[in-house]
Parts: C-alpha cells; structure tokens; sequence
RNA sequence: GAGGCAUUAGCUCAGUUGGUUUAGAGCACUACCUUGACAGGGUAGGGGUCACUGGUUCGAAUCCAGUAUGCCUCACCA
C-alpha cells in the first residue's frame, strides 16, 4: 500500500464535509435526546472571515463536535446580520463609486442597490464557515432582516411602545456626521486626541474694556454660544453677575448665569455655554432656559444660523475664527490640551452632539432581571472577571437610542398624519394603518423614515431564530431555548450579549444561554488588534490553504486562552501543520506492519497494551474536566501531548516489530483500537483528518463516521501501573543519557544491574530491556564495581561500560546529586522539625513530607556509599 | 477621573480554595543521533531570587497592603 509522506488536506477537506453534509450529520430536529445548543453571533452579511471569526467559530466547533459525540442532540444555527450601518455605508460608497449620490435616489430605489448588493456578497462568509469545517446545521440559516425575523423586530418594538418602555422625543444625540445618522452611546469610542485649548475674551457689555475670558476646545461653536456661565462662589466674576457679554464675531449679546456645575480649577472657570453643540450646554440650557442656536449641519458644515463660513466644514472653519479671533484681538492664549474625542465606531468620523429627535427605550425597568440572573451565577460569565464590567454597565444604563437616519434595516412601524386637524398624530402599530384613527383620512399618513439599530434585531436572536415571537409555543423554541453556550467577544457583551439577555427575560421569562465564554481578541505578535487598515491580519482562508484547516484550527487554540488575548502567530499554524503529519505518520507506521495471527503476544506488548489503556482512561478524564470548565486550549494541549509523547514516543516504541518483522495480531487490535481513541479526542479539534484516518484504519460502513461516532468513556484505571510506568520510563531516561555522556551508540546492547530498595516493582522490565536495547537485566544485592550508577527514586542502577572509567567524573556526579538531595532534605526537615507544622497542618501533607524525608535520606545513603567505594579504590 | 484585570523561562501560557520533588508545559535555543513511520524526526540539555517593597502564616508564585508597568471597561470637566 502507498501511503504518502504527509498528510494533505486539500485532498480531504472537502470531501468530507460534502459526505458530512450528505449525511445530514449537522441538522437537528427536536427528539427525546437533550439538546445542546448553540446560535452563532451573526457575521454581518456582507462581511468577509477575518481573524476573529476563525477563533470564535473554532471554538464553537470544538464544542459542538465533542457534544454531538457524547450523543447530545447538538444544533448549532447559523445566520447572518443586516448591520444596517456598515453595509449601507457600503452600498453608498460603492454607488458613490459609480457617480451615483445616495440623495439623488429614492428610498426604494437606495433599498434595490442595497438588496442587489446582499444577494451578491451575502453569505461568502458563511461559505468560508465550511471551509473551516464549521459543523453547523445550514438548513436553519437565518438573516436578521428576512420576514420572520423583522416582523420579530417590529412585534417588539410595538410591544415594549404599549408597555410604556419605548418613547419619542428631542434629546441630545451623538451624531455621526459622516454615516449621517444618530448612534447609541454605546457606538462612541472615546479616544485621546492632542487638541489646543483656545482662551478667548468675551466683552462685557456696556464696559469700555472690561473682559471675561472662557476656555474652548471648539471656537467654532462660539457662533452658537447664547450664554457664559460661572461658578456662584466664584469672587473673580461676582462683579460680573447678571451682567452680559457680546459674543464676537456674531456681535450677539448673551448673559452671564452662574452654576456650580462649573468647576473653578478647569481653564478660567468662565464656561462658554453652547447649548446646541454639546451635551453638559444642553442640559445647562434647559436648566437656564437658554435660546438653542443650531450652527451646524447634519453633515459637519456650518449652518445658515452660524452666519460665517457658511457650508464650510467645522475642522476647517475652526482655523478660521481661531485667525479671526486672533486678528481682533480677542484670542488671548492657546496652549496644547489631551482631551477626549468621540469617534463613531463604524465611520471612525468625530461624533457631533446633536438634537434632534429620536426614538428611545427606557432600560431601568428591563435591566434588572438581567442583572439579577448573573450575579446570582444563573448565566455564567467565562472567565469570571467579566461580571464586574457587566454588573457596572447595567447599574449605569443609559436609555437606549434606537432609531438610525439609515434605509437599510427595520423600518420603524410609527406613523403620522399630516391632516390639519390632527398634527402629527402617531399611530404605532405593525402593518400599514388603514386610516388615521384620529381624523379617518388615510392621504396624509405617512411612516417614520427612520430604521432601527441593527442590535434592536440581534437582541432577539436566540429566540427569533426558533420562531419565538411568530410562534411562541412551537416545539423547537420549545426544545432548544435556553440555548447552552454563547461564544462571543468582550468587546459585544453590552451590543449584544447583555441586551440578549434583557429579551429573554422580556419574552420568554428565562436567559437565552447557560454560559458565556468570551474570547480574547486577536493580536499580532507585536500586540497590535488585527485590522484591515494595519494589514497585519492574514487571511484566514490563505492561512487554510497553507496549513490546512485543522493546523489552523490548533495553531488558534494553541493560543487562545479564555478572556485573554491571543497573540497569533503564524508559527502556530505550522506547529499545528506538523502535528496533523506526526499523527499521519504513526497511521503509516502501524499501516506498514505485517500482523502475523500465529505468533504469541510478548511480555512488553502485553504491557505497553495496560499502561496505555491507563494512561488513555486518565487523559479521558483530565479533557473532560478541561472541557467542562472551557480551558479549552489546555485540553488541546493535554490530547496532542498525549498523541506525541505518550502514544508515539513511548508506546508505539514499546511495540514496534523489528525491522520486517511481524506484529501479533493481539497487539495489533489492540492498537487500532487505541488509535481509534485518539481520533475521537482529536476530532473536535482536528475534524477533517481524525475522519480521514478514522476510515483509513479500518473498514466502515457507510453510516460508520468519526464524526457521529461515540466520545470516549472515563473508567476507572489503576494508578499504580502508571506510577510504575513512570519509574521505567525514568530509568530508561538514565540509560540513554549515560549512553550519550559516554558517546555509547543507542543501540549498543549493554547489561544493567538494580539495586532495588524493598517494594520496588519489576512489572516493567521487559519495557526497560527493549528501549534501552540492553542484553541482560539482573538483580544485585550490593553496588557493582566498575560501573557508572545513577538512581530513580531509592533503587540504584549499574552500568558496565566497559574501559575505564573516569574516576573524577563519577565521583563529582554523585556529589552533585548527593549536594541536591540533601538540600532537599532540608528544606522537608525544617518542615517536620517545626512544631508549628507538624500541629497545623494537614496530617496528609504531615506523612507526606515523612515519606520525603525516609526517600531522601535512603537516597543519600546509598549515594554515600557509592562514593565511599569510588573515593576508596582510588 | 473612577473601577477592573494582569505581571511566572527568550516567546505564549499552566500553576484549581496556601503545603505532590528547592516552580511546570508548548514553542524557540544548544549538543548529539539519523538507510526501515515522521530531517516537518529522535535523544539529551541549558534557561526562572514567580515585577518590586512590606505584612499575615509553622509555611506564600498562591492571601493582604503599597509601588511600578501594561491592558480593559466606564465617565459630560469645557
């Protein structure tokens, strides 16, 4: 048979998840088994795989195949969001590309592009799940904008209306100048910007040259300033109270009010107050019911009502008047400022504070559940430390601003109507109102133009997904929600997690998932977050192609403990590469063999066969703990190390026929069968080659795939076999290494001779004599002259090495050894001789350190008098 | 500005309620081996006053306080 060298994915990738998919190993339909579920965060539709995706989904995977193994009913459904947005800004610029301005379109028109625009680049990104070996079941595929889904949406809204929870009204937004629309708090990220601070003198009216000067970061608003405010208590302005001032440029008159909002220390203590241009005015406006001058545009320019530059850009005008103000002597000093600057998270333009009027959802009520499920442990949060970052953000909710100046996404289901009569009359209702119920005319009655927040559609996911709201009582909303696990980025939990959880508590009076594992976020290995503008994030899909899908799978894991960020590495992928080629090679190795049914099964055989049948029992049950507390990345490293160390390096050494020799057909089943293990344990991680070699090392029939195939059970093992195990392979350590200090070739047989303390067991011997290729293995009852000696635990070893042996060497080896053990012995004696220890501690720990102390001066006995025979025939 | 989390080998990390060798793993590194699975391999080895300073304790990488550095989240100081 001719088994290639290497293992090639490109050659099974593919074909096993078309055989996978033509199986319908991934849908689940509701039955009497327990479910275990999980909804993937939906990708938006238009996106592409990047980075995140891959660990994410990798993860989700690795859970979803080691449930369905251990025969849960697993569903995983995938879907895909609208991101109203991201992919609007998409369409506009694309249309922009091609010389046609959104404003010059319809709003049916803008939604046709738009719609074309998804049918084409909707989806891609699930294709790449596949390629990933995403085990999802694609029959439940759902878009957060097709019709079930948005009705969802629009039932909620017109629910949480009546229930009082949503309500209209000006406020001061944070308005994104650029995307042209308000976004929710939540959407400003603040960041540090080396700015100027600006003093400019304000006159007082009436005085021939008397000044108030106010600090500013933004002259540009002074066009818009209708007051300057002061602290009461503040002597330097007292003289000044109820005075007014001129502001300049504009000419207008203003008046001096005072406040204790202001705080003395800051600038001048004199606060320009802008009351259209910035939240903390705003509310001082109302306070002092200021006049609101709104001198800006939707789009960043100045307004008509700023009278100067007109139509011009704010960054821009604000060189100008900063010139202006200069050149009339009003600037009197600017010095550099570190402030902080809000930056719309999807357009990255400077956020603009803006009134205007928005829809809005009252949190305070709806919160509390929520909170109250996660700090009771009801919903777990993985790792642990994230439930102070929630239980803050909850307890200091801010209403929700729902509504967005966009077209794609759900249209707000609030109409008015334009009748004289009945000015603005608002109807909230799903589906087109007939008539006004006010005035009976239907002419005038015309929709809010406004779309919701893309999360005001996710947050009912793990339940619209199941038909939740269409039919709240249908068997699979039934069966799987809760849902099990949530496996997402910190970087969502307040978008999309916590309001996930708020729903579920609204709608179906239960969370919508048990656990949450929160991902770290990709770096490179410099630190750096992978973004498309640094170029540092390889395409995860050129990354398959490379290493295929199962090395990119480990090289992710290698890396991704929970919660923390991962530094990738490109490495990684190739240390997961050559994993997949080591397991291949050891199919190859026990592929070669000839199995010879008439020959008896030798002693290391028979041994080799119960310490691995051990061992395999002990690393079932430390993965399913690993997996139980989701480390992981730990039970990744826990199986390959398994796989390389304990089942190539040592056990299949301990039975490997000689060279074009038999192995007996005991051993041989043996081995597949342990071999067949290890694929169970690896097919989380690795699905595509664990099925591969799964149908490479035995016949199958046509339903038999690793993948539905059953996760291996814990039994109980005996432990003392692997501690014995454990002192062979020790010994076998200290053959090699004196081999290699005296340039002995590995397979030069030699003759061992044990000194064995009493209780010391000899099971694994014939272990010892094969792998480290010695002729003769014999019990001694005193030290042999000679030889150079080395000890594994209390018994001392002997080997003959033939010539002469250097003296000087020995002997400072022993030393060496000797100087350690009985430093050891110290440190266990300072323990046993304090009275302290011996009354307080655990009398476990106690005997213990008993034992320690009678191995360690054992050993030191016998290394004295190795050294009294060494020092003595010199 | 307020909270939170971290700091262990060159790198990435374990170390599960304080006591399992005078701290472990993977990768990287060094030396040697290499025609019978795998040079993408094997064998062995070097490498850490567990960030710093105090404290609690019979005993601290582990608990407490402070310092330093880094990261995250929240926040209306112009």
């Amino acid at each position: 048979m001719e088994i290639p060298k290497t293992y090639n994915p490109e050659a099974t990738e593919d074909k096993w998840y078309q055989q996978w998919m033509d199986h319908g190993f991934f849908h689940a339909e509701p039955d009497d088994r327990e479910p275990y579920t999980i909804v993937i965060p939906p990708p938006n539709v238009t996106g592409v795989l990047h980075m995140g995706h891959m660990l994410n989904n990798t993860i989700q995977d690795v859970l979803v195949r080691r449930k369905r193994m251990q025969g849960y009913n697993t569903c995983w459904v995938p879907g895909t969001d609208h991101a109203s947005i991201a992919t609007e800004a998409k369409v506009v610029k694309k249309l922009k590309d091609e010389g046609i301005e959104k404003s010059d379109l319809s709003r049916e028109e803008f939604l046709e592009h738009a719609w074309e625009w998804k049918e084409k680049h909707g989806g891609i990104i699930l294709e790449q799940l596949k390629k990933l070996g995403a085990s999802c079941d694609w029959e439940r595929t759902r878009f957060t904008m097709e019709e079930d889904l948005s009705d969802a949406v629009l039932e909620v809204f017109v629910d949480l209306y009546r229930k009082g929870y949503i309500y209209r009204g000006a406020r001061m937004v944070n308005w994104d100048p650029q995307g042209l629309t308000a976004v929710s708090d939540e959407e400003v990220i603040h960041k540090e910007v080396q700015s100027k601070l600006y003093h400019v003198r304000y006159q007082v009216e009436g005085s021939d040259n008397e000044w108030i000067t106010i600090a500013t970061t933004r002259p540009e608003t002074i066009l818009g300033d209708t007051a300057v405010c002061v602290h009461p208590d503040d002597d330097r302005y007292k003289h000044l109270h109820g005075q007014r001032v001129i502001i300049p440029m504009v000419e207008r008159s203003v008046p001096i009010i005072t406040d204790d909002y202001i705080t003395m220390e800051f600038g001048t203590g004199a606060l320009k107050v802008t009351p259209a241009h910035d939240v903390n005015d705003y509310e001082l406006g109302l306070k002092h019911k200021l006049e609101v001058i709104d001198t800006i545009n939707d789009d960043g320019t100045m307004s008509e009502a700023a009278q100067f530059y007109v139509g011009e850009d704010r960054f821009v005008v604000r060189e100008k008047i900063v010139k202006d103000l200069a050149a009339s002597g009003h600037l009197v000093k600017t010095e550099d400022y570190v402030n902080k600057v809000g930056h719309s998270e999807r357009t990255d333009a400077v956020i603009e504070p803006k009134l205007s009027l928005q829809w809005f959802l009252k949190m305070d009520e709806l919160v509390k559940p929520a909170v109250e499920n996660v700090m009771n442990g009801n919903i777990k949060l993985i790792p642990g430390k994230f439930i102070n970052t929630y239980k803050h953000w909850m307890e200091n909710i801010h209403n929700w601003c729902i509504s967005r100046q966009l077209w794609w996404g759900h249209q707000i289901p609030a109409w008015y109507c334009g009748h004289p009569d009945c000015k603005d009359v608002l109807i909230v209702q799903q589906g087109n109102p007939e008539s006004c119920p006010n005035c009976g005319t239907s002419d005038r009655l015309r929709q809010d133009e406004d779309v919701l927040d893309t999360w005001f559609s996710s947050w009912l996911w793990p339940i619209s997904v199941f038909d939740g709201f269409k039919d709240p009582d249908n068997p699979d909303i039934n069966y799987y929600y809760p849902t099990n696990d949530l496996v997402t980025a910190p970087e969502i939990l307040f978008f999309w997690v916590a309001r996930m959880i708020i729903a579920g508590y609204e709608y179906r009076d239960d969370k919508p998932f048990e656990n949450v594992y929160l991902t770290g976020i990709v770096r490179d290995d410099k630190g750096r977050k992978m973004s498309k503008q640094l170029g540092n994030s390889p395409d995860p899909l050129d990354l398959i192609a490379k290493y295929g899908a199962d090395g990119v799978r480990i090289g992710m894991l290698l890396c991704s403990p929970a919660g923390n960020d991962l530094l990738f590495d490109e490495k990684l992928c190739e240390q997961g590469r050559n994993f997949c080629n080591k397991i291949w090679n050891a199919f190859r190795l026990i592929k070669g063999w000839s199995v010879d049914e008439t020959i008896a099964q030798p002693d290391t055989n028979q041994l080799a066969v119960s310490w691995f049948e051990a061992r395999l029992q002990e690393v079932v049950g430390t993965v399913d703990d690993q997996f139980n507390n989701f480390r992981i990345s730990e039970a990744l490293m826990q199986v390959y190390r398994f796989a390389w160390d304990d089942f190539c390096s040592w056990y299949l050494e301990m039975i490997k026929p000689g060279f074009e020799q038999p192995i007996d057909q005991d051993t041989y089943n043996r081995t597949i069968g342990f071999m067949e293990a290890l694929l169970k344990l690896l097919h989380p991680f690795t699905p595509f080659i664990s099925e591969e070699l799964w149908h490479a090392v035995a016949d199958r029939s046509s339903e038999d795939y690793i993948t539905v195939s059953d996760w291996p059970k814990a039994n109980a093992f005996e432990a003392g076999l692997l501690a014995q195990f454990q002192q062979a392979k020790e010994v076998i350590s200290g053959i090699r290494n004196i081999r290699k200090e005296k340039n002995i070739s590995p397979k030069k047989p030699l003759n061992l001779s044990v000194l064995a303390a009493p209780g010391s067991s000899d099971r694994f011997d014939p272990v010892v004599r094969k792998l480290g290729h010695l002729e003769d293995l014999e019990y001694v009852s005193e030290e042999v002259d000679n030889s150079i000696s080395f000890m594994v635990g209390s018994d001392q070893y002997f080997l003959p090495v033939g010539g002469t042996i250097d003296l000087e060497e020995e002997t400072r080896k022993i030393r060496e050894e000797l100087d350690y053990t009985k430093g050891f012995l110290t440190v266990v004696m300072k323990k046993l001789n304090n009275p302290g220890f011996i009354n307080n501690a655990d009398p476990q720990i106690v005997e213990k350190e008993k034992q320690k102390k009678a191995d360690a001066e054992s050993k030191i006995r016998k290394l004295e008098e190795s050294l009294v025979k060494l020092t003595g025939a010199s």
